[in-house]
DNA sequence: CGGGCAATTGATTTGAGTCAAGATGCGTGG
DNA sequence: CCACGCATCTTGACTCAAATCAATTGCCCG
């Protein structure tokens, strides 16, 4: 996780992965992508890469560690309305904005790589198809926030949990960031509050409930699904909202095992 | 309310200023979206016009009535993830979609016009002012849908409500549906629960509630807020997101009397 | 006039929050 | 190498916001 000063090709090359798998991008569209200045960073935990209310001109690239966009309340209690692992553009939609309604800060140590705005825009101007794709992106986390609206309305925290970790399991394989049912989650019970609408106290049952259960654990970071087919029905869990288009020949669910 | 077979020309006046409000457009933008194909409909209320998993061909621009995207689970609770009102465009995202990830159906007897997404498409490729516009379009419902989900995580019942009113005044005079504090709101305290994630009976309570504390009453499908800053401050609503950018000379809030 | 949906109110239950107190683990500095 | 401090995790006891259960009222419409 050391300081490199502009992205290397193996970023980029990431970059060029994570559009591939929100739509069909053709070999001068990756080129394209490929030709984006891109400045990586690192950045320790909860640190603000956006902060409400400002503005900013440049994209953030996740390559390393976890981001999740929030907002406090003048109470103190915080919300996290979406979390992002390696391979996400968590502020890509503040290419339209004036000003965020949210924060965006880092949940572990982290590496970003920078894009201006101004490049981004330029090559939508310029490429449809990538255009649409990022339009497409950004639809894919609306669909994401919306599950998570469905949880916090509709689902007690047992269920949602269980959604939670289906969907970030589900989104780990995705990403390659997990092969078997098991993966890296660095992230404290309180920031699991601040997603699910939770108290930490409660968290801390959910998951010795979960773990009774014989669902899933998470300990020292690592979460492993015990029972894959528990936890999609007991949450009602169908991950086709995670993807807009089914690539030809793939088939909707990530199942394990 | 009678049907009419084809869009009037004021119904395509009421999409081109819809537009206008979310970017700068053009003359030969707007002359763009009014040449449109645009069928109007009668709809009854409880009607669907989406259903989870389908794929349709057109999109639909409210013209009279309430909308809302929703789900539902097994056990049967639902919960409502927009609220759409005349001049929304409440599945405009299926566009780029294979399948619903939520139904769209009506909340009261309504009139949508409809537009094939052959045409949306073609306009987008051809107009990349128009695209920017509807791609912003759908990031202000997302904005939208995020205060939801902060309030259904973080925010009490009556706080939440109370946000939810000050949300709907605001669109409802942007959309020029209220000129006062007063509006027609004809959906049920079933309906508000399921957006507000609570049961119906809570929901009666927490209007009595505001009523009672002098800030807004909800009698007979009529909305009228009593003391807008109190709703403001007591939800801790700020109502940048309901807009992108700021057209030159206007101020973020929307201010009552 | 009666049926049905929506709104209302009271009594009771329950899921989750809050308060309080340890336990566990870990990085830093002496 | 150990001790201290801090953050995180864990568990139990109690409280509270909101759900559920039960009943009543009001209202629109045929």
């Amino acid at each position: 996780m050391e300081g490199v000063p502009d992205g290397s090709d193996s970023d980029r090359e990431r970059l060029v992965s994570s559009l591939a798998r929100v739509g069909e991008l053709g070999r001068e569209d990756r080129d394209a992508i490929r030709n984006l200045p891109l400045v990586s960073r690192d950045l320790a935990k909860g640190v603000d890469l956006v902060r409400v209310g400002e503005r900013t001109s440049q994209c953030c690239f996740v390559l390393d560690g976890f981001l999740c966009r929030y907002r406090m309340l003048l109470d103190g209690k915080r919300q996290i309305l979406s979390l992002h692992m390696p391979g996400d553009l968590p502020d890509l939609e503040c290419i339209h904005r004036d000003a965020a309604d949210f924060s965006l800060g880092t949940l572990t140590p982290s590496r970003v790589g920078l894009i201006p705005h101004r490049a981004l825009v330029d090559l939508i101007s310029a490429n449809r198809r990538i255009g649409a794709v990022l339009w497409r992106y950004t639809l894919i986390e609306t669909a994401i926030l919306r599950e998570w609206t469905i949880g916090l309305g509709r689902r007690l925290a047992f269920e949602r949990c269980a959604h939670l970790l289906c969907e970030l399991t589900a989104r780990m394989r995705q990403a390659g960031l997990a092969t078997d049912g098991s993966y890296q989650l660095p992230v404290t019970q309180t920031d699991l509050g601040d997603i699910l609408g939770l108290s930490t106290i409660h968290v801390n049952r959910v998951l010795r409930d979960l773990r009774m259960a014989g669902l899933a654990e998470l300990r020292g970071g690592t979460v492993t699904v015990l029972d894959w087919q528990g936890l999609v029905d007991t949450s009602e869990f169908d991950g086709t909202y995670l993807r807009l288009h089914q690539p030809t020949g793939s088939r909707v669910q990530v199942p394990i095992s």
